[in-house]
RNA sequence: GGUCCAGUGGUGGAAUUGGUAUACACGCAGCACUUAAAAUGCUGUGCCGACAGGCAUGUGGGUUCGAGUCCCACCUGGACCACCA
């Protein structure tokens, strides 16, 4: 009978004990490194939809160790950041007590089922021999000018009690807590994404291996836009007003002008205003607005006049309005626009409610008269109305106008983004302190890099003081420090790090975990690097893996590392939903315990099920029932070695078996796991009715050890297990992969479709060989076919070699 | 509103990428074993039809000797972004 649990807890023993997983090192093999994204080692525990990356990395990685390479397969712990803190909090603990009794639990967890990780690479993100290189990285951005002070107004979150970056938000709500954010100015620690927009842009295309939804996404947060920026002067002043569009080509129809509220004319021209009160009043009840409320879509536009200004159309010399009104963002390109309700839907909407002109510049080749949408026409055109410009297309229009624009020195070309610039300072207790030190003085002064890392200090009280301020502040005898440049009396900067700040480099930390010296070796870094083959979860691709290529672009220009992209491969896993089809987690009652599926039905059946269960990167429910049929798939492979019986060689077996080599070997290199595992559940299906057909095995003991090595990287401890039982000295993981014999996978005979019309009407077992001349001879002489031919005429005949004819016949 | 995916049996899904649609698994039904149940094994299982055969891959068109696969329009569901000028 199969024991999963004496035989799983057996070779998780041994091969701990044998270090068989340990990193390959031998200079004559070619490396290959394969990454999971490292959880947060959150309170609760593994959920069976965790491990599913995981499992199916595993199968890669083994694969790969059989092939020869230097497998390079390391897990760790980004355990930093809000979700450990809040759950330490929430159960009276220490963040760090907590943090290492979770990763003793998710480290046991993952333990179970098998997964061939080199522990001896482990990695904490809250170790400080670790950390001290993400504020090394810190500091080299800070020397260079990528790390900056800001007192710009940020996302807040009133719950967390922490400001928030861009990235952090869902809908306008705190993604950990779901609040509404508000938007609070305070000094912070800011990092220049923006300066590599362009590079991550432009360098996805040098990324085949992404899958293009994500690099999709990437592209959109990035958000790129071409267009210019303008100057309109206003009216009897000497100031000016910048706006930002990309279509230029629409600007003789501009009849007004908005500026967002927050827009620093407003209150500099405030003289000027004559509506000031009522101006004053709108600008209060925008302040008052959340964000969510503020850009609701279903909302009608609101805003004013700035009564008493103009702001003069530089092509056209034309006066127009000038309003604020608070769909404008100041966050985006110049916080003002030059409005043309006659080609863009939102300043349509509010000319329609406020009165103002609607004035056609473009008009639709195919609607000259401009009567579909309801007078606003989006797309590009033929100007018309436009001056010199007029008759010309929207594309050659925009070009020659920027040029105009340049040369008459009323604005430029432009490109803007909508990745904003990182807001990286937290104003919370377990994170990695950022390595600065403030002194009246020599005002900002880095930690000297041989005094890093700053260690996080052992506090009382942690949690967040809801002051701006993060808990560390409190701490009089580690925030008082000696000025490192003058000796003076300074204070250490308190905001700590982000949890992303610990997840932009960790891959590389795993080449060389123990490097006291530098992040990472050079020749480790130029032997390992880039990840070969990296897996997680979608809900990254706009976060952590725009800030690790950020990170590692820059890491590229300082020369720490040798190539400028961190991951050539990148597969995202699909979820795994409770039974009902929701999102498994407590709330739901639906959560599906691994520990308890791998007690019952062992960790092999497990992993098996979970790649079984459909194509990797779709979501699945789970179904128990599923995984009982791997369970039995298992037995079944376990009783074809149960009691001796007599070897009577089977071609067509062993051609199945070599055909299985193939598909197993391709499929897994394609990562498609599910029908890999399908190829293994015939073969066994094979051979079982076989053993029970002819009370005889198809198989000497080669060709089941071969069975076996496929079996191996899906159910590792069973493989094993048969293996020594097949007296095998050494672990079936220091096997080489088998090779499949082309001429065993080539079949003799095949099925010959014959159709008539493309409609099928036999199947014929002819030679594969077989000449068109021949099938068409054949299928003549066939009653079947016969009977579909009397009284027609075959009038063209299509065959397909090896697959098919079809007979067209009228 | 924008961008991107996906719609195949009762269920999860397969289809060598334009060539036997429904592999594999679950579920269900029947039979065997059993005093009985569980477990196990065997058989069947897209729909209509007694058979011949016909009809089926969200809907409607198209291309082709041949379409789940390619093209066009639509419907439904999902993911991400969202007043980004």
């Amino acid at each position: 009978m199969y024991d999963h649990r004496s035989i799983e807890r057996k070779w998780q023993e041994n091969w701990r004990a044998a270090n068989l997983y340990r990193t390959g090192a031998d200079p004559a093999k070619p490396k290959y490194y394969i990454l999971d994204m490292f959880p947060y080692p959150s309170g609760a525990g593994l959920h069976v939809g965790h491990p599913k990356g995981y499992i199916a990395t595993d199968i890669v990685a083994r694969l790969r160790l059989m092939q020869g390479y230097n497998v390079l397969h390391p897990m760790g712990w980004d355990a930093f950041g809000l979700p450990a803190e809040n759950y330490a909090i929430k159960n009276k603990l220490h963040p760090r007590v907590a943090t290492e009794a979770n990763i003793a639990t998710f480290k046991r967890q993952l333990g179970i089922l098998g997964l061939s990780y080199d522990w001896e690479r482990e990695i904490n993100t809250t170790d400080p021999r670790y950390y001290k290189w993400t504020q090394w990285i810190f500091l080299q951005m800070w020397k260079r000018g990528l790390a900056f002070e800001s007192y710009e107004p940020i996302n807040w979150c009133p719950s967390c009690q922490t400001g928030l970056a861009n990235e952090d938000l869902e809908d306008g709500k705190c993604e950990r807590c779901g609040s509404a954010v508000e938007q609070r100015p305070m000094r912070q620690w800011v990092l220049k994404i923006t300066d590599y927009a362009d590079r991550l842009l432009t360098d996805l295309e040098r990324l085949p291996g992404w899958e293009e939804p994500i690099k999709e996404m990437q592209r959109n947060w990035i958000g790129r836009s071409e267009g210019a920026e303008i100057e309109f002067k206003i009216q009897d002043t000497d100031q000016a007003v910048k706006v930002f569009t990309t279509r230029i080509d629409t600007i003789f129809g501009c009849t007004y002008v908005v500026l967002a509220p927050e827009h620093p004319l407003v209150a500099g021209l405030q003289a000027r205003i004559k509506n000031w009160p009522a101006v004053e009043s709108y600008l209060a009840a925008v302040k008052n607005k959340t964000d969510l409320q503020r850009t609701d879509l279903n909302k009608e536009k609101t805003g004013v006049a700035l009564a008493g200004l103009a702001a003069i159309n530089p092509f056209n010399g034309k006066a127009v309005p000038i309003f604020i009104a608070d769909y404008v963002l100041n966050s985006y390109g110049t916080g003002a626009v030059m409005a043309v309700p006659a080609h863009d839907e939102r300043d349509f909407e509010f000319a329609e409610k406020y009165d103002c002109p609607i004035r056609k510049s473009v008009a639709d080749p195919a609607d000259p008269d401009n009567k579909v949408f309801g007078g606003c026409y989006t797309a590009d055109g033929v100007l018309v109305n436009s001056g010199e410009f007029s008759g010309l297309a929207s594309a050659a229009a925009r070009r020659k106008m920027i040029a105009w624009l340049e040369q008459s020195r009323l604005g430029v070309k432009r490109v803007n983004y909508k990745i904003k610039d990182w807001v990286y300072s937290r104003q919370r207790y377990w994170g990695e302190p950022i390595p600065l030190i403030h002194c009246a003085n020599c005002g900002v002064v880095p930690v000297p890099e041989d005094e890093l890392p700053v260690v996080l200090p052992e506090v009382e009280s942690y949690e967040p003081t809801g002051t701006g301020e993060s808990p560390l502040a409190a701490i009089a005898d580690w925030v008082n420090v000696k000025c490192p440049a003058c000796g003076g009396e300074a204070k250490r900067e308190t905001n700590t790090m982000p949890q992303w700040g610990g997840s932009c480099w960790y891959y590389l930390r795993y080449m060389d975990p123990d490097n006291e010296r530098v992040l990472v070796d050079k020749q480790k870094e130029a032997y390992w690097s880039p990840v070969d083959f990296y897996v997680g979860g979608a809900e990254h691709a706009t976060r952590h893996l725009i800030y690790a290529r950020f990170w590692h672009k820059f890491l590229y220009d300082i020369g720490a590392v040798h190539y400028d992209e961190p991951f050539t491969k990148l597969k995202h896993v699909g979820l795994i939903m409770g039974e009902d089809g929701r999102k498994m987690s407590k709330r739901w009652g639906n959560v599906i315990n691994p520990d308890e599926m791998v007690d019952k039905f062992g960790a092999d059946a497990l992993r098996v099920y979970e790649m079984f269960m459909g194509p990797f990167e779709q979501a699945a429910n789970w179904n128990t029932n599923g995984l009982v049929g791997t369970r039995k798939f298992l037995e079944k492979a376990e009783q074809l070695l149960a009691k001796p019986l007599p070897v009577r060689p089977d071609k067509r077996l062993l051609s199945l078996l070599h055909k299985t080599i193939r598909k197993v070997g391709l499929d897994i290199d394609n990562f498609r796991l599910n029908t890999a595992v399908s190829a293994l559940m015939i073969l066994v299906n094979e051979l079982t009715d076989y053993k029970q057909a002819a009370q005889a095995w198809p198989f000497g003991s080669a060709e089941f050890a071969v069975f076996l090595q496929l079996l191996a990287p899906f159910a590792p401890h069973l493989s094993e297990e048969l293996w020594e039982r097949l007296g095998r000295p050494d672990s079936i993981f220091q096997s080489a992969w088998p090779a499949y014999d082309p001429a065993l996978v080539k079949d003799e005979n095949i099925n010959l479709v014959i159709s008539i019309n493309g409609k099928l009407r036999a199947t014929l077992v002819v030679p594969a060989d077989i000449s068109e001349a021949a099938a068409v001879k054949l299928a003549q002489d066939t009653a079947a076919i016969q009977k579909w031919l009397a009284g027609k005429q075959v009038i063209k005949t299509v065959f397909v070699p090896g697959k098919l004819l079809n007979l067209v016949i009228k």
